[in-house]
DNA sequence: TCGTATAGGAGCAGT
DNA sequence: ACTGCTCTTATACGA
């Protein structure tokens, strides 16, 4: 891992051509050959380059490639303040708690918390327009395409991904005769989100991860 | 601008929970707070904190929060390489040209690359569930959603967006009566897009960024 | 603030 | 490789 602190400008072409104007930045070039330009604020690096991009230097310039893609990032350094080099020998994981797939883990195992009496068909489903998060019956035995989303949701376009799977279902051998149904789970919803899955027939569960990973209290 | 080279370990509260075991990492801490841990390897950091987070720091330990969204990380500094302070007075601008809304720029003055007989009604105009890239109407009176993507289009959700405008205008006071229609445009698209695109009436032309911008031949 | 869409999205898993 | 889909997505723009 390189660490360059400099004063530079860039110019980027490739998925589009951008031009970087002289600044103050911090170079980072990591083992696996990424390149990051990050300036002064946020997080996104100004500029990049990919993993296994090809590298170029000569005195005052660096060019960065990647040419499978047709990627190409010229850096001019005006002035580097340091440049240093360092091993990073240890490279231990991150760990994440709270995911979506954790979360539909768990309420695959809680499913009376979406609807009385549904009973477990499959995990990521499989239909011809994508997987369903979790696909169930309910007490009439029409099918159930349930949809599990970690956090807030806001779009609308999982009201149509939704249907997408209703439309898939209705048209399997498996299903047929059937009336799929389909139930958005998630913490919170956008109220437009709300009106739109009333609108489409599509239900809505209020659930949050903490809710499900709390110790859980099943139906009497 | 600081730059931490080091050996450390983290753990992360918030909208997840996460825990990132020892290793050695480079922590950007940039002017507006902003804190990155970058690992060995990929474009974004193993963990990080938005701008404006709060900073304490104590021998070996420092806490980065974020109390308005619930947000903590804790880093555990086993090992400090090196430690350094930057001053970063410049921050020349970056300059993108090829973005979508540049493609659609150009495209609204050649329509004629889309369809014939296309007559402008307007950019980014504004329905319900959000603004359509550019509005035009037909040779019949009818108006037609036009959705623009700089890149080749892979997902689906792009025909459930189009499809969203189409049934916001069949519901609009101005265009009672009329039959919408939507296309797409894009410099390429995927088998299973084109299928889904057909299989809902949603046109769709093969126009390039280049294209546009290459020097104009209208139609004789 | 919320809602909506873009991003050089990245990253990952399945086919 | 292509497809689908999540992400602590980030980021910009508008109502």
């Amino acid at each position: 891992m390189r660490v360059i602190v400099c004063r530079c400008s860039a110019r980027y072409t490739g998925r589009i051509d951008a031009e970087l104007e002289p600044g103050d930045r911090i170079i980072l070039v990591k083992q696996d050959a990424t390149v990051l330009i990050h300036g002064a604020s946020g997080l996104m690096p100004k500029n990049w380059m990919p993993a296994g991009s090809e590298w170029i230097e000569e005195p005052g310039r660096i060019v960065v490639s990647y040419p499978r893609r047709g990627e190409r990032l010229e850096i001019y350094l005006h002035e580097v303040f340091s440049d240093t080099h360092h091993a990073a020998e240890l490279h231990g994981r991150l760990i994440k708690l709270g995911s979506e797939r954790e979360m539909s883990d768990l309420l695959a195992g809680q499913l009376w918390r979406v609807e009385e009496g549904l009973e477990m068909v499959g995990r990521e489903a499989q239909t011809p327009v994508g997987p369903i998060d979790i696909l169930a019956t309910d007490q009439a035995g029409d099918p159930v395409a349930i949809e599990v989303k970690r956090a807030r949701v806001a779009g609308g376009e999982v009201a149509y991904q939704v249907q997408r799977y209703l439309d898939a279902l209705a048209g399997m051998p498996d299903w047929a005769g059937t009336r799929p149904r389909g139930i958005l789970v998630a913490p919170a919803a956008a109220r437009t989100l709300l009106a739109l899955l009333e609108q489409r027939g599509i239900g809505f569960v209020r659930i949050s991860y903490e809710l499900l990973a709390s110790p859980a209290t099943p139906p009497s």
